[in-house]
DNA sequence: TCCATATAGACAAGCAAGCTGTCTATATAT
DNA sequence: ATATATAGACAGCTTGCTTGTCTATATGGA
């Protein structure tokens, strides 16, 4: 750690790295129009209750952001738009089964590029790892910031 | 890890938030106009013997987005274009007094960012950290990649 | 020496993904 | 009842890239 920065730019190219091929993984599984912020979206939504707004706050984007997103999404056959039983003004969303089928894409592929993680340092040092990520990482929203 | 998508966002959040952290604390010593890019930029120049292609190269850009960013630097007085000794077509790039305290501050800021990490986990574990992420970290371009 | 091909960088136009600002309808608290 | 807050839609804009094209210079082979 003679610089820093370099520490930074390590977890900056894992995470990217990362994304990219869980990203490569779900284009090949057939779901050419996602991005990798849609496996976020897709997380948020199938957890249940989410409108816009709460996807807009999961994301750290603004509501508008959220709105375009949703639109997108609806409009590939992803996300559907349910009245909301207690609140005139929100809509729920939900996940149709094309959505839920890239949910399961997208968490086979994070799987398996991890994989190769797990066999480079073996299962007690990833344990590790893992733990002390969960000790160091904030509770925020996901969102690559730059 | 029930969720393998789980790590994947502790790993970005991971990232986002010292990226972010550094971004913060090289504003508050004075750069704001610098953004977390800036940063590897001048890591890459300050290194010597860059040109704006090998700055593209780094960052993972395209030569004209880079050949934007380098005549933003230079607009703000953090760059300066130089002849090349041995190609009259390229420039090469040099840091300014002013970039070299910009420099600076990056790794100060980014030194503070991280000392909390290392006093969370301890030196040991946070030793294996860096191991780990080194033997797991892509030689690519910097760059966050969504 | 000449020519073909590659590279550095500039200029222009386009685009995707976010932003702010504004609006309506509905909810909530005083 | 009335004031304030919230969900979401619509419009327009900004930013930070992109692709495409151009000139000048370098380089390697006939």
């Amino acid at each position: 750690m003679d610089t820093p920065l370099t520490f930074s730019a390590l977890v900056l190219a894992l995470s990217g790295q990362l994304v990219q091929e869980i990203h490569d993984r779900v284009s090949q599984q057939g779901f050419h129009d996602l991005r990798p912020v849609h496996g976020f979206a897709f997380a948020r939504i199938s957890s249940g209750g989410a409108t816009t707004a709460d996807l807009a706050e999961h994301l750290g984007v603004t509501k508008q952001a959220a709105a375009q997103l949703v639109a997108e999404l609806v409009g590939k056959g992803y996300v559907l738009r349910r009245a909301h039983p207690h609140d005139a003004r929100a809509r729920l969303l939900e996940l149709t089964d094309d959505g839920r089928a890239a949910t399961r894409a997208a968490d086979q592929a994070a799987r398996e590029a991890v994989a190769p993680w797990r066999e480079e340092l073996g299962e007690k040092r990833f344990g590790e790892l893992v733990a002390d990520l969960t000790r160091l990482a904030p509770r925020g929203p996901v969102r690559p910031s730059w």
